[in-house]
DNA sequence: TGTACATCAGTGAACGCGCGTTCACTGATGTAC
DNA sequence: TGTACATCAGTGAACGCGCGTTCACTGATGTAC
């Protein structure tokens, strides 16, 4: 198990923006990015609610870090399913299995995750300075990148890729949230049929495709 | 062009209910979900607050009815890119070019309207009775029976690909309304891109990929 | 080692605000006779 | 045709609430000498 960023000094009690930033991160957990509530925040970490002005802005700044530390959540939790998948002899089946562990991953944060799921994609008035890290979108890159390596990806498809292979993903993880996939499919299925059409719109070559349909 | 619902009586004034519907369709086309204030619709339809009351049990009702009109509206908008489109010698063609056209009326609308984009799938907490009317599923079915009756997209395709068509364009779109496409490439490249994909992913013939990628 | 002082994180009370909703009411409309 | 009455859409003022944010303050910490 993997948590989304490792602090090298000590937690010396006091580290407030910290405790500010768990409280937020706890709060969407429960109720997305509408139940970021800047008192609440304070409540549970327990401090004065104008404390959090010491560390903050406004409002506004504390959303947009919290909802980053949700997509660092979320690429943490990708990278955790890439690693779990050994290498196999043959590359290409090692990068196969490791691309459908970051979409299952993906899809599986989403949906067991919803309120963060929120967070991390909801409307942010501000950005965050720096990048996300880990950052899901490299992720992506680095596991279509192994995909092009050995064989199986062909590099004119390379550029499109990411886009072709995230709004498919990110389009399912939506609707499952929703709780709205179609009549008669389950989401395991429906991650199923999903993966397999990106497969195919990417032009893998479809030897293994009937393999690793379940988890 | 099309509105979503003709209604046979006479406007007579004071159809409150349908005023209050525009005022608070105007409202979210401006600010998403989230800008929907039931003050400001009464202000909107020049009413006082309490008058809402008297239509919707709460705001939350008026919410979903908002949200309902807002997929309505994207549906209808779905349905006359694809009646624009006309009847070519080839039945496959038109079926391609037709599923084209929505496809690209789903990704305008949230680029154009992303309020109302916000509105048709933000979360409701209560559900409106009866059916989308149009519904935009309904008429992303029609179009896929259209590619089977050509021979187009084989019928064992037919269960799934409403969802493999359907996560992807919507996830497009949730990157196009956030801004957030990868760098060098413009929206139209992007819905190329997918749409592109989407017809591998569906198996469909090859023969005319490369046409109708402009609009 | 001890004192004086600057720094600044956190306090606690208060601010003004706009919200959704309620309530007793008014006044127009339509129907019964 | 005219009157009495029921209905009910809309009024206007008020409610209690929780919000984000502010402000003068307190009190602990660390540094200079």
């Amino acid at each position: 198990m993997f948590t989304s960023t490792q602090r090298t000094r000590p937690y010396h009690h006091g580290d407030l923006p910290a405790a500010i930033l768990d409280a937020a991160d706890r709060q969407v957990a429960v109720g997305g990015m509408e139940g970021l509530v800047a008192r609440e925040i304070a409540r549970t970490a327990g401090v004065s609610p104008a404390a959090l002005y010491r560390h903050f802005p406004d409002l506004e700044h504390l959303r947009a870090a919290t909802s980053r530390r949700a997509r660092e959540r979320l690429a943490a939790r990708m990278i955790a399913a890439r690693d779990a998948v050994h290498a196999a002899p043959d590359p290409g089946v090692t990068a196969r299995l490791r691309f459908r562990a970051i979409a299952r991953a993906y899809l599986a944060f989403a949906v067991e995750e919803p309120g963060r799921f929120d967070a991390a994609f909801g409307r942010c008035a501000v950005k965050t300075a720096g990048v996300d890290d880990p950052d899901a979108w490299a992720v992506l890159g680095e596991t279509l990148d192994e995909l092009v390596a050995s064989g199986l990806l062909d590099p004119a498809q390379r550029a499109a890729a990411p886009l072709v292979a995230w709004t498919s993903v990110h389009g399912l993880a939506v609707l499952l949230v929703k709780g709205a996939q179609p009549a008669g499919l389950t989401p395991e299925s429906a991650a199923d049929a999903v993966i397999a059409g990106i497969e195919r719109a990417l032009h893998l070559a479809t030897s293994m495709a009937s393999q690793g349909g379940s988890r």
